[in-house]
DNA sequence: AAATAATGGACCTTTTAAGGTCTATTGTTT
DNA sequence: AAACAATAGACCTTAAAAGGTCCATTATTT
């Protein structure tokens, strides 16, 4: 998968590799709607990379047991007791720019 | 994140990484929209799991330089000259099931 | 403590995906 | 080579997200 693809790029690789995912399973578009609880359409959009919703996405992942891979996002960073006692705590908004006369 | 959540409970937690890998990088959901080039709602829908495209998913970690992420999903496996060889091309469909008389 | 921008949430309209069905094509099996 | 199911693609209707705007709340800054 390249880098410098374009957004719309980008869904279809992904779109592959949820197909590719279904095929070493070896299950159809209609049992893997089935099972994921969506349908025949919601796949095909998928794979096709024509357009789908989130919701879509991690039902899917669900029925081809890979729901866990959504948790790699974002790993959490690891922090020692002894830097949580001094360590402020983690923002809950972005700050706003200093210098900068916001429009 | 837990792996016997619902599906939406799964959106809200993935939305809660998306948020954290916004504020690591400090600006807000403004601005990232503006970087993603989705609408400002798009933003909103992803970090609280409140529904969502792929697309807007897709444009907004390219604004936030983790859309390496999604080629992480399938990872193809490597095969060896000599397996290659004899190997048979991959499936481009699923198969039916043999004895099964499909309905 | 006061000022202020970031965020949440509601509302509206437009766009688009979901869901359902049917047909044409084509990979796979026998 | 023939049979047949898996997939692509089109079409329609319904549901939902995108995009835009406004206001209320609250974290952060000074």
């Amino acid at each position: 998968m390249n880098l410098e693809k374009t957004a719309e790029e980008m869904e279809g690789a992904f779109g592959q590799q949820l197909r590719d995912l279904r095929l070493r399973r070896n299950i159809n578009q209609r049992q893997l709607a089935e099972r994921a609880g969506v349908a025949l359409n919601a796949v095909k959009n998928l794979e096709s990379g024509k357009g789908a919703t989130l919701a879509s996405l991690v039902k899917v992942l669900r029925a081809l047991e890979r729901a866990d891979w959504l948790a790699t996002l974002a790993p959490t960073v690891a922090i020692s007791p002894l830097q949580m006692l001094k360590a402020k705590q983690a923002r809950q908004r972005a700050s706003r720019p200093k210098g900068t006369p916001h429009v």
